[in-house]
DNA sequence: ACTTACCGTAAGCAATTACTTACCATTTGT
DNA sequence: ACAAATGGTAAGTAATTGCTTACGGTAAGT
């Protein structure tokens, strides 16, 4: 059920953009804050958000706080996803199957 | 570049819940909302999300439109996600270890 | 001890958005 | 041709939420 969190989080394109910036390793607030078009608060309650989604760990460096992604979350999100895809595969190929079937109809 | 759409779709509960039902196979819109906390034109409008960020196809069939999931947005997710996978896991061990030896400094 | 750097939290505001009701279009059946 | 069924669209409203400014708290440096 940790997907629903997740899903809320990656939603918002800021969040996201926080998230990405985390994907070459870790950072710290400020460093994650420098050149984005939000200030320095708004990462921090974004990072809240994501911590709480189970996206993200942070660990305290000296007066700072360098943040990382959490594979568990991250986890979470790929199962979510690869419950959909059997059958989503096999209800697409049966109506592409199924276009084709039709398109002979119409044409002779 | 097609990820950030579908994310920003199944943020929302409501959408979520909209393409889980269609996780067993096709369903009407009828189908889709019996049941639901919303009104159907409600479900419409989810629907319509969803199928502009590539995450549904529908078809008509008589008065009814069927829908169904489109694997494609799913893929694009998934691909999405797989970016983050290795680097993500690599930077976690790497902060366990650290944990592990910060841990052993302090009880000695 | 004092200052500086770094970060989380609170309060308030603006903008987005998700929902409802009402209406219209299209297709099927009689 | 008419009636019923199904669903997309429009307008309006209420609620959510993402951002900013201001403040407080902790750790390092002098």
């Amino acid at each position: 059920m940790s997907y629903a969190r997740a899903l809320d989080c990656l939603g918002d394109p800021t969040r996201r953009k926080v998230f990405e910036r985390l994907r070459s390793g870790p950072l710290s607030v400020g460093e994650i804050a420098r050149g984005m078009p939000v200030s320095r608060p708004a990462v921090s309650q974004h990072l809240a958000s994501l911590k709480e989604a189970g996206l993200v760990v942070d660990r305290p460096v000296g007066t700072r706080r360098v943040y990382y992604i959490d594979p568990r979350g991250l986890g979470a999100l790929r199962a979510w996803l690869d419950q959909f895809w059997d059958q989503a595969l096999a209800s697409f190929q049966q109506e592409v199957e199924r276009r084709i079937r039709s398109e002979k109809e119409q044409k002779p």
